[in-house]
DNA sequence: CGACCGATTGACTATTTTCAAGTGGTGTGG
DNA sequence: CCACACCACTTGAAAATAGTCAATCGGTCG
């Protein structure tokens, strides 16, 4: 069961540079945030936060620490990934528009939530243009995200897919600063570690391929050194091979 | 090339009860739209309104007439469809964040679209939050879209995309007044026949997968008195069969 | 009529899934 | 400390699915 930990406090929010109100001068969030009542949830590895198709709740939120995944699934119970949430992101935007979720967000680390009411919200996004485009940018790049990943389950294949998925993550722990490591490991920047913060049957989920698949390929370029794995860890050793192989710039049909 | 064809005039815009002022009242919007300079502009079948990764403009769209297709591009020449726009439709959005486009806008019909100056616009939300909220409120229908295409691509076979596809279009015929016939061609309502406003090519880069798929599959319908098709309108004739196919309800795994 | 173009069909091939068995690491209880 | 179970992952072989290549059909247009 989700725990409630305590009140959000924006000044000392972890993640408040990453969030929504990454752009609002810092003096100003004192006064302007008074009355904004946010609370901070406690969910567990596995716990769902909000499920596809129940009503949206009246509140938006931030994920502060740990990872999600956003999916869909069919009747019949396969299951697709959309996305995976890292600290900073805004969710349950359905709430907007007072629609029901159209997608399951799920706990895929111990993760603290944000939960952001509407009412307080639209109030500070008259109050300040700031909010107001910030969350109007975190739809456009969150829509790109989608578009790119239609691009990637539509027109790839396998090995493609795969190895634009093990490039992104890299490039995506680079922006993040190296680290999101769920498990504390300490590695040496230098030498570029990443973990996966996806089974492979996950990474199977979220790339539409099967468990199977995913193993094969992995298990490929660790043969021809392309890739290095140990304990959920990842080691790029060959990016270039693997940009070969993935289809993102122009050496695409090799 | 693109024609300028006239300014446009919103109180006598043929789409505007579908445009993101259907929620201005009449009296409103001949005062607020003072100053407010928008340009109707004709594009022929297959010209390009702008392309993926070019500069986004100063403007945005909205479609007036016909239909467009919205692809995104692999190095190698590869295409996916992300979707097609109706009437209505607001499109082009990278603008309201300055990046560049994420994807190709491309004529599949003659069309006309309303250029809506981003400088002027931004006033008008701000005067009037009905437009505002009509802007959140599609961003949020097509990031949903988008995530229900992911799902289709990612976890659904050819049979369940293809016959998702045409209960879709036929759905979305239903709910848009049944005519958006492409040709003028006149059909009893009765009979629900609907123009298809893709090539079997363009159904197979909006769904993953080749030419010769979709046709097979088609066939195989018709064979079965799923569907029936003449001059490129199509016919359900067993909309429980197709469902069975589709995997969009219960009867999911038949 | 003949050229062209989109769609269809068939035969074959490639890719990916399915099913089944096996590996290796981790943690638990005796 | 070992035996055992458990789980994620790996591997192999067979089957299914979708793609490729090539021939053909049928309609439209000059």
């Amino acid at each position: 069961m989700p725990q409630l930990k305590s009140k959000g406090h924006c000044l000392s929010c972890p993640v408040r540079h990453r969030s929504i109100f990454s752009d609002l001068p810092e003096n100003l969030l004192n006064e302007s945030l008074e009355g904004f009542e946010t609370s901070v949830m406690v969910y567990e590895e596995d716990e769902i936060i909000f499920k596809q198709n129940a009503n949206s709740s009246e509140s938006v939120y931030t994920l502060r620490k740990g990872l999600i995944k956003i999916c869909k699934s069919l009747p019949d119970g396969r299951i697709q990934i959309m996305r995976v949430l890292v600290p900073g992101c805004l969710f349950g935007i359905d709430g907007f528009v007072g629609e029901n979720y159209n997608h399951t967000a799920r706990a895929l680390t111990d993760c603290e939530v944000c939960r952001l009411p509407l009412g307080g919200l639209s109030k500070l996004r008259r109050k300040h243009p700031e909010i107001d485009h910030a969350i109007l940018s975190r739809f456009v790049k969150n829509l790109r995200q989608t578009e790119d990943m239609l691009l990637e389950l539509g027109a790839k294949k396998a090995p493609e897919k795969l190895a634009t998925y093990i490039l992104r993550l890299s490039q995506s722990f680079a922006a993040n600063g190296l680290k999101l490591s769920s498990d504390g490991l300490n590695l040496s920047s230098k030498e570029e570690w990443h973990s996966l913060p996806l089974s492979r049957s996950e990474i199977g989920s979220l790339l539409g391929l099967t468990i199977e698949t995913v193993s094969r390929f992995f298990s490929d370029w660790k043969r021809k050194g392309f890739i290095k794995e140990s304990k959920g860890n990842i080691q790029i050793l060959d990016a270039k091979g693997l940009k070969e192989v993935a289809c993102i710039d122009e050496s695409c049909g090799k």
